[in-house]
DNA sequence: CTGGATCCCTATCGATACTG
DNA sequence: CAGTATCGATAGGGATCCAG
């Protein structure tokens, strides 16, 4: 199902913007994203991050973001299998392309969004 | 329930950022504010542009739209009432905002994401 | 035309239990 | 530790009918 279309798209601007928008809309997968940012590798501390996400959805979620390159899942074959979770550099560059949207956020966040509609 | 957190949040950016990503991530926000954006003003308008949508949820998300202070509701008390859409400058300033997003999908695009997790 | 109210179904998600 | 499998609860969303 989702991903929206427009009518009469002129470009494919608008599908990627909806398709990404789609991506990191997803419950759980922007937190799972700005975890993996900060550092997180193994699965246990992405989940210790992300409050209130079960291992199920996290596992789900990392394999989607895997399977959209965003994040890059690495195996490390020790004794015990180190499981090793990392941003590529699509996912990076994602999350940069985000950033205007904490700026979007704190610009507006003391607005009060009646005063803009008021004149 | 919504809007994940993340452990020790050194800050606000985070969850601006989530937020932003949580409201404009809904099912059929973005198409919304994008077909708002092209220029749609009614309500049939926008029902058109956004293919799939139903009544329902295009009245559901609108009304989450003005309430979040992104969308403006007009009702112009004509014979039959008129009601007009239309991006609130938060709005407008949120889809700018997004835009770096458009630039991220055309720059990954090209690129085989599967090529590297693919057999 | 613009939407509110219902009904109902499905996808999604959470919890638990189990495996490598 | 890093998941997978199953199941049950829920709420999101579609269709329909109705009202201003």
């Amino acid at each position: 199902m989702h991903i929206p279309t427009l009518r009469h798209i002129d470009d494919d601007q608008c599908r990627h913007f909806l398709s990404a928008v789609e991506l990191v809309g997803q419950r759980w997968s922007a937190a799972i994203l700005l975890a993996l940012h900060r550092g997180d590798t193994r699965f246990s501390d992405v989940r210790a991050s992300v409050i209130g996400i079960s291992d199920r959805m996290l596992a789900v979620r990392l394999k989607e973001l895997v399977g959209d390159g965003l994040v890059e899942r690495t195996i490390i074959p020790t004794t015990p299998v180190q499981v090793r979770y990392g941003l590529t550099p699509r996912g990076a560059d994602l999350l940069g392309s985000l950033q205007p949207l904490v700026q979007w956020g704190q610009r507006w966040n003391d607005q009060p969004a009646e005063a803009a509609t008021a004149s």
